[in-house]
DNA sequence: GATCTAAAGGCAAATTATTTGCTTTAGTAA
DNA sequence: TTACTAAAGCAAATAATTTGCCTTTAGATC
């Protein structure tokens, strides 16, 4: 510890773990975000600009340039904050049915054009500050850990959350980002019924 | 801006198979790839602009805009063209070698610092829809076909390509976009393990 | 080879986005 | 309250992008 008292500036803040989250900033960030929410369900994402969503959060342009830098940044931070999970997986009485329906649910949020373009933007953020693409993932392995501890609860055989990523989520992510066909419901049904033990 | 106040966007014919691609179209083409190599080599990505890239290949800044759009498609355009593999994967011999040394070298080269950024180039172009990274997973799969194709040669077992890329080649691929830390060599070896069939 | 046609490139003006210096506002703590 | 300062606003300066118009040239036809 260095402990020479000096404070440390601080260079362009962090964007989401906002240092002072008091009333304007946190609501200059809702007001930045909702307008980015409301063009792009409104326009082509490709005409969505910077001083455009500041002209519909009724912010100055530089409030945006200074905060988040360029629109990937902003679009990137939109995007994690929805693909945060709303809610545990929903609990089905059993593991197997747990995975399933969440894996089927995961590729098809993730498959839809929506999802894609959510997706994308996150990928393509760039800030080593905030690791957006690395929270997505952060979420994804709390919902299968909590499926795996409640199977656990009632003692049934489960594979590790690391596997699951890997067999799983990742052929199914795989394939949206890389490929023009989605795994389809059966698919990942049978992904699912891969890495789980025998019954 | 007239009417309708929406932006036409011109497509940018297509880039790659051009519709003429004899003398100067090519000339240019090669230039400004030249261009964007030497400046990604040189300088920070984020400071690499058309106009400077203009200026590098010795064309006008709007040949660029016309042709490709934006920054994104041009970048993209150029790490497809660099993750095109050189030649067919090596003969070591045996499926099991061809497929571990395959999977080991895709790994490094996809986790590396330039390989990353090419990755992420590719998935965010956003003209042609998923047609850029559809050619990378098509470059894979043929890679994977010639590996089959020989292990069938030889009378070997092999699985199928498209679970080869589910369980191998997914996996690698999820953790360097999503995770900070890339497949090791052993994991590597580990996935290419389980898709190969018994001994 | 000569000629024609249109795609593609160059140039420059017009537009739009981004950066930046300075000022003002408003949370926070003494 | 007052002092302090991070963050927002404003506006001028800079840089990027788009566009119209003109020139060059690849490719086709004779």
């Amino acid at each position: 510890m260095l402990g020479n008292g000096r404070k440390v500036k601080t260079a362009p803040m962090n964007i989401r773990e906002n240092i002072r989250p008091g009333g304007r900033s946190a609501r200059v960030q809702a007001s930045v975000h909702k307008a980015v929410r409301d063009l792009l369900s409104t326009m082509d994402r490709g005409d969505v600009t910077i001083p455009l969503i500041a002209a519909e959060a009724g912010v100055t342009p530089s409030t945006i340039y200074r905060r988040w830098g360029d629109l990937q940044e902003l679009l990137a931070d939109v995007a994690v904050e929805h693909l945060r999970p709303d809610a545990p997986p929903k609990d089905t009485g059993s593991a197997r049915t747990d995975l399933e329906l969440w894996a089927e649910q995961y590729a098809d949020e993730m498959a839809s054009g929506p999802g894609r373009a959510m997706i994308r933007d996150v990928l393509s953020s760039t800030g080593t500050e905030t690791r957006n693409a690395g929270k997505c993932c952060g979420y994804t392995r709390e919902q299968l850990q909590a499926i795996a501890a409640r199977a656990d609860d009632r003692g049934e055989a489960f594979p590790d959350v690391e596997t699951v990523i890997d067999h799983v989520v990742a052929p199914i992510m795989f394939r949206i980002l890389f490929d023009e066909t989605p795994a389809a419901a059966g698919q990942v049904r049978l992904l699912v019924e891969k890495v789980l033990p025998e019954r």
